[in-house]
DNA sequence: CAAATGGTTCGACTAAGATCGAACCATGAA
DNA sequence: TTCATGGTTCGATCTTAGTCGAACCATTTG
């Protein structure tokens, strides 16, 4: 009859330093293994094992084995979704308390969530797809245009090969230093991989910062400019990646 | 450095059973005294106070002395659409549990979020303000149309007034029952006070369900109807409200 | 095969924190 | 002022669950 009970597992889940630390260790959609998870959390592997093994039971994380190796990831974007909420509560909150500004400056710019591009660039992105209508807002939610097929495919993307995966194929998501929205879907997954593909820009490692190079970064925003929708779309560039965005 | 503690202290604060009680309790946006929230959570005043202590001390809580009583709220909207999204996970895993289906059907009709409209009416009244340009989704966010403040002020709603609050006037939430949106901010809460002041619904004691009569049903969805967009604002229905959304 | 490494299970220890009884403070009523 | 009621603070108790050492299973490598 209450609906109290549900929420307390997860938020209770969620309310351990260890299996918090590996949550967001996996915002970064790599998939990692328990004894990274462990390092990174600075607990032994059998206490992570054991916290890696609640969390799956309660569907947070999924597992892929492979060899004698197994690989955690996020149960899917929903779990992302609700961790950038929480911490957009949490850094509310501290402001409240330390009144602290940009906490970590190349995080509020540029990093990863989940799969996709987020912050300050994430949302420069999302806004300049609408401004630009290649993506259009309509009730049922975002649709990508006919035009913003092209553009897609003048940047090397196919994005109808991506529609026919099972995943959500453009979606918008909240974006917690921004407050805004930044895209999100398997669309956002495959930007992301071709920023980084055509070495834009690089991922720190162990940490969910993308660093983008000065000329990554023009280019980046280059791409919305005047020169965007060519009625003749042009592949010359490279073949159209048929990203695998499981 | 790492992002994780300040998840964790919201985590761990949702993630307890009393308090998680208080909260979900406080949803319906009435604003509930202390021993009122112990009695529904079952734990003693005494517990409960240390609780809310905590509660408000993380910034998720706000109270209002009145008189010899103490009146607690949620902090702001923003809490309510964190808890909105756990419950939509916390379900989600129970689903590939015990595979249940609908859990309260009324709940999943018509509900509280906070304080407007939810549930399968909340959706439905927000997809049929954009199809009929009451609303607009720019890239920046919702837009009230003039046809729409026309059509507000002719069920009695003065969005003018409520414009100037200072709380947002009108967003989307994402409905964790429906996974899709429904109307929030000032304004949702003014449509949803509006149609108990008519009397089309009724709140349900100590829940979050609203209860629509057959009649306020038909009259809720007859909003929408051809008849929804008249030229000249016909305000001899009732003087409009000037609702205080606090 | 044995050795090495990744991962889990088991049991015991420990610390954190939820709980309540009792005393205490504040406000309003008689 | 005295009584009653709402709310908080303090101290003691007790349970929960996070932690690690050690043993164990699985898979790959030499």
């Amino acid at each position: 009859m209450n609906e109290a009970p549900n929420i307390v597992r997860v938020a209770a889940l969620i309310g351990d330093n260890a299996r918090a630390e590996a949550l967001c260790a996996l915002m970064s959609d790599r998939a990692l293994t328990a004894t990274e998870l462990a390092n990174m959390a600075g607990v032994t592997k059998q206490t992570m094992s054991f916290h890696l093994a609640k969390l799956r039971e309660e569907g947070l994380l999924a597992v892929e084995k492979q060899g004698r190796h197994r690989y955690f990831r996020l149960a899917g974007p929903h779990v992302a979704e609700l961790l950038e909420s929480l911490m957009g509560l949490a850094f509310r909150g501290d402001d409240r308390h330390l009144s602290i500004g940009p906490r970590d400056p190349a995080l509020r710019k540029a990093r990863v969530c989940y799969d996709h591009l987020a912050g300050e660039l994430g949302v420069f992105v999302y806004e300049q797809m609408l401004e630009t209508d290649i993506l259009q807002q309509l009730p049922g939610g975002l649709k990508l245009t006919k035009q913003g097929r092209l553009w897609f495919l003048k940047h090397g993307i196919d994005a109808d090969a991506l529609a026919s995966s099972k995943r959500s194929f453009c979606r918008a998501c909240l974006d917690w230093s921004e407050r805004r929205n930044h895209l999100a879907g398997a669309l956002g997954a495959a930007l992301l991989a071709r920023i980084q593909a055509l070495g834009w820009a690089k991922r720190e490692e162990d940490s969910r910062v993308i660093v983008f190079s000065a000329k990554g970064e023009a280019s980046l925003r280059a791409m919305f400019a005047v020169n965007n929708m060519p009625p003749t779309p042009d592949t010359s560039l490279l073949e159209p990646l048929s990203l695998v965005c499981k």
